[in-house]
Order: structure tokens, then sequence, then C-alpha cells
DNA sequence: GTCAGATGGTTGCAGGTGTAACTGTCGATT
DNA sequence: AATCGACAGTTACACCTGCAACCATCTGAC
């Protein structure tokens, strides 16, 4: 029964992932006092300009919940402000602030040079079969939505 | 400024590693009850057979608090048992019980299928690049161990 | 032997999270 | 216009988590 964990394609990956996204989380948690909610939901609206919340969360796959409290604090820290639609009152726009802005830009400074950091660190081969593995992870696998319909 | 969070290695690796659990962690949830440290003390314990605490959480990179807490609800579900070790009162040996071992042989069973459907999604190539790329974040990524110092 | 520091393991607390239930709004059908 | 179901977003609750502090024990230096 030679099991092991340390071979098991979901153990692996998280691992993987853990330590990749590890010391980014910890520059925007400490400079910031972000999370990755938070994170996301910046790096979307910095992106792609005005959107809702539903749009954010289809964008970087996060439960509403979870954006709906991600926009809650990142109004709080005023880098986000709330509009509402007249057409369609139960939406609401969102866009970054100037200070948020400010936030954004230094943050994919960040990113950035961390990208660049993990493809040295990985080798220009080791990048390009990571790559290609995720690729096929997205086009072979479902989107973990956890979604169900209306009445389930 | 054309960043893009979907693009991002830590953002890519973490979807990746939730779409590849997801229906096995669901799985285990169901079925046992059981959280993900449970499940990865389970597979240790059945692995290696008796460990201490401390060796799970290396063998299996979980925070000792994660590994405390796993083994108690192990523990409550009379899957494992702690014995005391005389010349180390510190130390517990944890083995698993019977009842414990069936729960493992049945877990393993589900494992080997889900990585053989995994294999199935991904194609053959699919798979090798993404372990080949795992295997590059494994040898060239300090492990995530949140470690300090005792004195930090 | 004693004491300081290290180590194995547990726990209190302050957060982050998912689920389900909720409010308010919209659209379509009648 | 009244109603029913869908939808945007929020919230209450229970649970999981990390951090720091803790207790007990061990080890090494003296």
């Amino acid at each position: 029964m030679d099991f092991r964990l340390e071979t098991f394609l979901p153990y692996r990956l998280n691992q993987a992932a853990e330590r990749v996204s590890q010391r980014f989380a910890a520059q925007y948690r400490a400079r910031y006092r972000m999370t990755r909610p938070e994170w996301r939901t910046l790096a979307a609206l910095g992106t792609y300009g005005r959107m809702t919340a539903t749009e954010i969360g289809v964008n970087s796959s996060m439960h509403k919940t979870k954006v709906s409290r991600a926009v809650r604090a990142l109004e709080e820290k005023r880098w986000l402000k709330r509009s509402e639609n007249a057409d369609d009152r139960r939406i609401e726009h969102l866009v970054l602030t100037a200070g948020g802005r400010r936030i954004y830009d230094e943050m994919i400074e960040l990113a950035r040079a961390y990208q660049a950091e993990l493809a040295h660190l990985l080798g220009e081969d080791g990048l390009a079969r990571l790559e290609a593995g995720l690729a096929a992870v997205e086009s072979g696998l479902p989107a973990a939505t956890a979604w169900r319909g209306p009445s389930d």
C-alpha cells in the first residue's frame, strides 16, 4: 500500500501554491494590512476600472460573501467608492479612489517584481512546464465554483 | 499597466490547487466528517505507522496547532491512540486504531481513484508538465515554514 | 544539583471563512 | 397592478486558523 501524501496531486499543488504565495501575501499583509480577498478586489478594480461586486467575484473566483467583506474593508480604508446605479438599484458600481489607485500602483510594482523573482527561481523551463501544467488544469477541470442551482 | 490577476502565478496556482482539491475534499468531508488536517494526519499515520505530533507536522507541512487539533479530533473519533514515551515524557506516540486503519484504507482507495481520474482529465503530457513544474517549485522555493527562531 | 534555554504539545483569542437565511430590487407573467 | 421567481448584496452563525502565550519536560553549562 505504498501511498504517500507527498506524491498526491492535491497535496502537492496546495503545498506549491502556499510556497509561491507566502512571501507575496506577507507583503500586502504587513505593508497595507490587506487580506487576500482585499488584494484581489483591489487588483480587479485597478485592472478593469468600474465593476460590480458580482463581476469581481466572477473575475477573481471569489464567493460573494468574500467580495462583500473585502469591499467593505477597502471602503473603510477609503480606497474604494461605491455608487449606485439608477437603472438597477440592486447593483453597486465600485471604483478605486485616488488613494486606492496609488496603493494599486504600488502593489502592481511589487507583483511584477515578485513574478520576475519567481521566474528566476523556477528557471526558464521549470516555469514553462508549470505554466503548461496549470493551463491543463484550467482547461481540463471544472472551475471550483461551489455552485448550486437556485433550488438545491 | 497591463497587469492581470489571471496571469499572476500565485493566483493561478491557488486556483489550480482549489480546483484539483475540491472534489476530493468534498468526499472526506461528507463521508467521514474530516477536515483537511485530519485527513493529512490520518494519511501520515497510515503510511508511516507510529509517529509523534511534531513528526506529522514536518511530514505534512502543518503548523503544530493544526496537528494538535487534528489529533484530538481523530482521537475523539476513536481512530487514533496516544501512548506516552517513558524516555521523554513531553512526547506522545500516535498510532491508528483498527477502526482508524479501516478508514485509512478506504481513503487510500478513494485517493488512488481520484489521482487516476485527475491523470485522465489532465492528459498524459498535461500531467507530466504539471509534475515537472511542481518539482521545480519544490526544489526552487523555500518551504513555507513560517519559521522563526526561538527569540523573535 | 541548579538554572537557563530549548522543545513537545495545548489553549485563548482574535480574526477569516462557508453556509444558509435574509432584505431589497427587478422582470415576466398574469 | 399583483405575484412569483430570480438576482445583488449583507449578515448571523458555526467553524477553522494563526499567533502568542502557556505548561511540562528535557538538556547542557556551570
